[in-house]
DNA sequence: ACATTAAAGTAAAACGTTTTACTAATTCAA
DNA sequence: TTGAATTAGTAAAACGTTTTACTTTAATGT
């Protein structure tokens, strides 16, 4: 069944195709169209079901309403957070997503970037990786919104949203510091972003304020892409060979792999080992003891990013760059 | 900057536009155009960087290349992996998707129909609620490729993927008979979805099967879209106030708040009381000791979904009508 | 009474593609 | 050598909107 299109309201209704536009976006008034015309076309367009179609609005107008959102892996509950707060706040004021997830390969997140183009999103939204600077210039040249989050790209000239990493993973060595650890490790990933690098720099910053000698052998960078298995294999090995009183892991995916190794080789958290996990996730509260966190302010990274992004938007010119960086924060647990 | 169309490509290559249109959609051989007038558009396309804009397209061929995906929040971990593994295995043949959380109202879900709809989406891959199934029907109607997932809708007519939730049910329920356990409860949610219902229905079959009387009291229906806080203080007035043996959650959420009651009330899971949750979660692996789990074959079940929208969007004919029922996994640990 | 202005509405172009039906030039078969 | 078939390509319509510039009629001011 061929759906209805304005021309055939326009027929029943006995008026032109721009009256009826006109109606449907609510330029009557305006455009001086009698109440009596508008009230006939709006019960027609009611009773049949009517409704404009879309792709031929945003090829005449020039905007679709979508705003692209690239993140590295919606199955993260991290990013699959982010993304339902940010589609809620969206949705409100009439925007949709639509995702898709980079896996960490420049490759895809320059194809998703070229697609997201092709479709004339009126915004990207995304979590970058080194490698795409330049697509992501062409694009702001381009005159398309673009706002970076939880990651940035030190040479990208945009808004961006996100969490002060170096402070948090300074903070979390303290706090082990403070615990009178000395041997403490860090299980990082090795994919060059600025948001992990950073939380590498903390974590040596700390040391070297308390004058702890860093020690690169504590330091595991597990690759990205591997098997979960390896992973644990790999921390498994550090934990066992290195005397070690405590560990911050960078991610939260990390931590679960490393909470699985301890699970295995029976080495408890207490007095005399720690672990802090960097993101909350739902198993470190239930874990027994408690597992601690560095908890990113989700609500406050979505909500910012909308509110810039919409005001980008609604602006006609280009609005001022703005770097918002929110503190993070260490909830201890147990 | 005005982005560049077909038109640009042409005039810059001294051919029609026609002809840049051939040799984009590799119809030129089939058309009689020349090797040298192919190659040199070509060239003049990669060095320009030109996209085709696909609302030009979508408008013209009517088909997106995006699939509509309608789930109940993103950010629950069972539905933010199917969608991943859903997102990959379309992306790979050429289909992104849009997707949205309908947080459980009729209303959302509705909105996102007509959204979907005005949006030309190819199909639709719904995990629905009660209450749109006219709605869906209309999309069938009008000839769109829908297939469910997860629930059901038994009046619906069309194709259906999704775990065997009444046996799984059944079987948890008979593992703690078989420990043993006497005073079963079910900690469920009120919303009324086949899924839902399937797990209470084999609850009460695997109970009566065994001789053992259905006590109404045993079974918490917590209201779909409360808050956490208010769901764990009925599970805790459950579990205090009835001498209960085991439990079985119905959702993975359910379930996490029924352990943060164990947590706080000091339960410990052991042999005198067992717990089984619906959907694994990382954290179930991970607490001590683990939590036994009904996994639902998240891989074959976007697998089947994907393989069935494929199949009929490249039918010209409606295909059969298929129901997928997959067999769900109880795991026990420890 | 006439020119202006306002009211009510419409025709047609434009957005960027795909595709159908066509033309012109060349080759081929008999 | 002529008509048919092939080769190489193009003009223009169509998809469903929005929007600009226009027309026609009625009301108003002087």
């Amino acid at each position: 069944m061929k759906s209805l299109s304005i021309k055939d309201i326009a027929v029943k209704a006995n008026v032109s195709i721009t009256t009826v536009s006109f109606i449907i976006n609510g330029k009557a008034k305006e455009k001086s169209i009698s109440e009596a015309v508008i009230e006939k076309v709006k019960k027609i367009i009611e009773e049949s079901g009517y409704k404009p179609n879309q792709i031929a609005r945003s090829l005449r107008t020039g905007n679709s309403n979508i705003i692209g959102l690239i993140i590295e892996d919606i199955s993260n509950s991290f990013f699959s957070r982010i993304a339902r707060l940010i589609e809620d706040k969206a949705y409100k004021k009439g925007y949709k997503i639509i995702y898709s997830s980079t896996e960490n390969s420049v490759e895809k997140a320059k194809e998703l970037i070229n697609m997201f183009k092709s479709r004339k999103v009126d915004a990207y939204i995304i979590s970058p990786i080194k490698g795409i600077e330049e697509d992501i210039k062409m694009l702001i040249d381009d005159g398309n919104p673009v706002i970076l989050f939880d990651r940035n790209l030190p040479d990208v000239n945009t808004s961006y949203v996100g969490a002060d990493h170096f402070n948090a993973s300074h903070q979390s060595i303290q706090s082990f510091i403070d615990q009178g650890k000395k041997n403490i490790a860090l299980v990082t990933t090795d994919i060059n972003v600025e948001q992990i690098v950073e939380r590498y720099e903390g974590y040596k910053k700390a040391l070297e304020d308390n004058g702890i000698k860093y020690d690169e052998s504590l330091v595991l960078k597990i690759h990205f892409n591997q098997e979960e298995s390896e992973t644990i294999e790999q921390i498994k090995v550090l934990l066992e060979n290195k005397k070690v009183d405590a560990v911050l892991f960078a991610t939260n995916y990390l931590a679960i792999s490393g909470l699985k190794v301890l699970k295995k080789i029976n080495k408890k958290i207490g007095d005399d080992f720690a672990v802090i996990a960097y993101d909350d996730h739902e198993a470190f509260e239930l874990h027994t003891p408690g597992i601690s966190t560095v908890q990113q302010p989700l609500e406050e990274i979505a909500e910012n990013v909308i509110k810039l992004i919409l005001k980008q938007l609604s602006s006609k010119t280009k609005i001022e760059n703005q770097q918002v960086i929110i503190p993070a924060r260490l909830i201890i647990r147990d």
